[in-house]
DNA sequence: TGGCTATTTGGCTATATTGCCAATTAGTGG
DNA sequence: CCACTAATTGGCAATATAGCCAAATAGCCA
């Protein structure tokens, strides 16, 4: 493959990677409806606020999310509203996948 | 966060993963175009046989594309029409991200 | 059958990711 | 200034991923 496509194939996937994790497909979801600070997401998560912000900081370094200092708080807010097709996307595959699996189990494809 | 809840991150996180790469981005996008042989995206991607097919395991066990045994090659097909959607989104973000960084490096934000 | 091509699988190493703890930084209020 | 809360960073161990080679499998055709 061509170095710049490649390079172009490599950039997508690095935004891509960034939601490719549960904590941070849950945040990313989150922010959709408001902005949280760290600690909101930290008890929402359930995990570490360490993990938690080494989570938000894979989606700011991507560009999916910005950051804003009030008080002693940070308070996330997503970039992104086309987010919304994605996940939708993603149902449908699962959705999708269930069927598929359904099918096997009623025995039609045999 | 509530089992259940988590699960279903997990699997939608599942299907995200396995696009979160440059090589399986590529191949989604050229299966969206037309089906294609393993043979034929090996030659593309110019990667090991091997590595290409096991890319292909990702993508398929994710339900994102389906194979079908043609003479001697293995023909793949994209399964998810609305992935188009997916990668529009992320040139979304790559470009928000390069107009950010042309604003800095512009010095209007200082 | 034997040789050929296409594809997958096993095995291995290198690298990346995750998540916790501990320590640090930074703002806030008494 | 001190104590407190919020958030980040560094470090580490466990786990996952990637990509190559070698070997196995499978269909095709002479």
């Amino acid at each position: 493959m061509d170095p710049q496509i490649r390079m172009r194939y490599e950039a997508r996937a690095r935004i891509i990677k960034a939601m490719a994790h549960p904590s941070r497909l849950f945040i990313v979801e989150e922010l959709q409806k408001e902005e949280r600070c760290v600690n909101e997401l930290t008890e929402m998560i359930g995990a570490d606020a360490s993990t938690v912000s080494k989570h938000l900081s894979v989606l700011k370094n991507a560009g999916l999310v910005t950051d804003e200092k009030r008080g002693t708080s940070i308070f996330y807010t997503l970039q992104t509203p086309c987010i919304l097709n994605f996940i939708g996307c993603v149902e449908e595959v699962l959705e999708t996948n269930v069927e598929k699996q359904l099918e096997i189990v009623r025995g039609n494809k045999v």
